[in-house]
DNA sequence: GATTATGTAACAATATATGTTGCATGAAAA
DNA sequence: TTTTCATGCAACATATATTGTTACATAATC
């Protein structure tokens, strides 16, 4: 299956809000990810529930942060998209009925695990005020004013 | 996309082999995985070029075990499928034309790698011998002595 | 009221794993 | 030698999940 990149798109898109002052639409914020509009909407309507960001209708509307950004990480924008799989692989079933899988699900579930936690133990030490503090050195680092 | 299992097939399959005295057809092996025997063919057969097991056809045919089980880990057998993609999540592009998506996927990428590694080196630590080994150890807890 | 924007449903496109059918090939048995 | 059994492999079908697109309803501003 293609690789999940929800994650990777609406960290893009925080980060560019938070260089904006004011509102940025969906269709502004799909030309910057090179997307549609909607799928904006889409990524975003998680985080909006968990009151991330907030978007408006209308002339003017659209989305804007509406948190402290030193106060989310990564682990919490990745809740909020529905928290999807991390791993591509799994057992081939849950229920083993034979003894031979019992084994091979153990060996491999523990793997599986310890893995997903090293994930979300890093995703939860990454806030986004650390990436966008990142982003300004790299900024001044280049020389550069203008965010692409 | 769906989750890939086919490293927990296989192992489930190399241990029936590890059980049995002559070889098992692959309808037979297809059976005990409830699955179709073509699948077992393709499974297999990266498993065979790297010599891990061998395949007869014609009468008395089937699939045997080829090699020592305690020289063979589960990163051996992962490789011989090929080295299917372990996670489910990737950065949105891997050469970003803006600062911002150059950030987010310094961030993401370093965590992606570190779990892959962790994953890669706990396949690396388990063998079929001791698979094998703790199959005969819960065999003889439940106080069995044939397998499903 | 017209314009601009989001909200959402529905559908298409894409990718991957998995399952299935059909036929060729080779080995052993009859 | 013919039949049977088994793998090898290509081709196609199925299922699932992400991503992209179209269409329309809704709400806010001009």
């Amino acid at each position: 299956m293609k690789k999940d990149s929800r994650l990777s798109g609406v960290l893009h898109v925080l980060l560019h809000m938070a260089e904006q002052d004011g509102p940025l639409t969906s269709e502004a914020l799909a030309r910057v990810m090179g997307t549609n509009p909607v799928v904006i909407r889409r990524v975003l309507s998680g985080l909006r529930q968990k009151g991330y960001v907030r978007s408006e209708k209308g002339h003017g509307g659209g989305w804007t942060l509406a948190c402290d950004l030193s106060r989310i990480t990564l682990r919490d924008i990745y809740i909020a998209l529905g928290s999807p799989g991390l791993l591509a692989m799994g057992n081939r079933t849950e229920s083993p009925g034979c003894l031979v899988e019992v084994v091979v699900n153990a060996a491999l579930s523990q793997a599986f695990q310890d893995a997903e936690a090293l994930l979300l133990h890093r995703f939860g030490d990454v806030t986004l005020a650390s990436l966008s503090a990142d982003f300004h050195r790299r900024l001044v680092a280049v020389g550069k004013v203008r965010v692409k």
